[in-house]
DNA sequence: TTTTTATTCAAGCGTTCTATTGAATACGCC
DNA sequence: GGCGTATTCAATAGAACGCTTGAATAAAAA
C-alpha cells in the first residue's frame, strides 16, 4: 500500500472518532453513560431527546466504537466501551476549560454556584482517612449503587432537604456528583449553609476520581 | 441561568471541539503541527489541499483553540495551541487503535512495516546512557531544529542512502520520526537492514516522547 | 396467538459542511 | 506609490447531517 493511501485510510479512521464527538447531543449521552449503563428510554428521558433520536445517536457511538450495547430481552443496555473513552471524555473536557475562557463564566454564571475553590481529591483522602469530614454523594441512587467513593454517604439531591437531620453538624461535609459540570454538589453545598452546616464541594466527580483509579465501592468495571 | 440552559450551553462549547476533531483533513493538519509550526502554504503542500482549502480547516481549528496563528510580516506561522491539545490528539489516537481493529491491520499492510515489536521509550532511554546504540531521526531537518530526542543524530529519509557510512556496524541503530502512523522510520529500519545492518524502530515517535514530559533538544515550547 | 413494550430502521426535509473558484486584504519590497 | 506574495474572505454547488414521523422487528406477557 502506498504512503499516501495509508495516511488517508488512517486519519479516516481517527475522524470517525473525533466526529462521533462533535455533537452537542451525544457528548451528553456519552457524560451520562460515564455515570453507569442505561437504557435507552432512560437516555431519551434524560436528555429530552426522542427515543428515536437518542437511538440514532447511539449508533454513531457505537459504530466509532465508544459506547457497547448489551441486549436485555427487550431491552438493550448501553455503556461506555472502555475506559479509554472515560479518558478520551475528560481530556476533551479539561482541553476545553484550559482553551475557552467562556466556560469558566458559564460556570460562574449559574445561580447555586460556589464560590469558594473545591476540596482537591488528594485532600479528601487524607480527610476521610482522618475521619474530619462526612462525605455525601448528592446523584441519583441508581448511579450511587453502581459505584461510588469508599466511605460516601448516598444523598440524592432530592432526598437531601428532608434528610438534613442525618448529617453532623460539628464536622465538615463534603458533597460530590457527577463531575466539574454538574451542578447537584454545589446545589447541596448552598442548600446546607443555609441550614447553618460547613460545606463544600470535591474537586471534579465520580468519572473523575475512577478515571484516576482511586479506591472505589461497586463493580464499576466497564467491560 | 437554569441548570437546563446551562447544560446545553456547555455541551456545544465541547462539541466544538469534539466538532473540529471530526474531519480527516483536519487532523492531518493537527498531526503535521504536532511536529513543529508551519506556514499555510507548507501545509498545504504537505497535504495535497489547496491553500484555501487549508486555510479555511485552519479558521475551525483556530475558532475551537486547538491552534494559534502568529503573524511574520507577510505570513502566518500556525501551532498547536498548548501541549493539552496534543495530549488530546495522543488519546483520541489511542482510543482509535485500542478500538478499532482495522487500524492495526492496515498498519500491518503497508509495505515497508516492521514486523518485530519496537523498541519501548524507557529501555531506549537505558541504551543511549550505556551508549549501547546510535539514535537517528529521520523526519526532515527542519523538524529535527525545531526539537528532538537527546543524543539523536538527523538523518533525513531522503539523505539516509547517501550517509550510511557515517553510521557503525557494530551497535545498533534505532530509528524514530513523527509516530506511531509515520512511516520514515520503518523505511530506514528496511532499508538499514538490507544494507546489513542491526536496525530497530522506537515505540512511537517525537510527539509521543515529548508529551511524556521526556527530556529533549531544542526549545519546542509550542507557547 | 395476539398484544404490549423497547428499540431500530427508513424516508423526508431543512440545515450545515466541504471543496473550489475568484476576489479582497495586508504586508514587504522596489 | 505600485507590484508581488501569502493568506483570508465570499459565493457556490453538491454531499452529508440532524430531527421527525411512521413502520418494522423482536422479545415478553396475556
Amino acid at each position: 500500500m502506498a504512503h499516501r493511501e495509508f495516511k488517508q485510510k488512517i486519519y479516516a479512521e481517527f475522524a470517525r472518532i473525533g466526529n462521533a464527538l462533535g455533537s452537542a447531543r451525544r457528548l451528553e449521552l456519552l457524560d451520562i453513560l460515564a455515570q453507569g449503563p442505561r437504557h435507552v428510554e432512560a437516555l431519551a428521558a434524560e436528555t429530552d431527546m426522542t427515543v428515536a433520536n437518542v437511538s440514532q445517536h447511539l449508533q454513531v457511538l457505537r459504530q466509532a466504537r465508544l459506547v457497547e450495547a448489551e441486549r436485555e430481552g427487550t431491552k438493550a443496555l448501553y455503556r461506555l466501551a472502555d475506559r479509554h473513552v472515560l479518558d478520551l471524555w475528560l481530556t476533551l473536557r479539561s482541553v476545553a476549560e484550559e482553551r475557552l475562557a467562556d466556560l469558566g463564566q458559564l460556570r460562574r454564571d449559574v445561580d447555586v454556584y460556589d464560590e469558594e475553590s473545591p476540596v482537591p481529591r488528594d485532600e479528601l483522602e487524607r480527610l476521610l482517612l482522618d475521619r474530619d469530614a462526612v462525605l455525601i454523594d448528592t446523584r441519583p441512587s441508581r448511579e450511587y449503587e453502581h459505584g461510588h467513593l469508599p466511605a460516601s454517604i448516598s444523598m440524592p439531591m432530592e432526598e437531601l432537604p428532608e434528610r438534613l437531620h442525618e448529617l453532623p453538624r460539628d464536622r465538615p461535609i463534603i458533597a460530590y456528583c457527577r463531575g466539574d459540570y454538574c451542578l447537584f454538589a454545589d446545589e447541596a453545598v448552598t442548600l446546607l449553609r443555609e441550614k447553618g452546616f460547613e460545606a463544600h464541594r470535591l474537586d471534579g466527580g465520580w468519572p473523575e476520581w475512577w478515571a484516576e483509579d482511586r479506591a472505589v465501592v461497586g463493580d464499576p468495571e466497564i467491560t
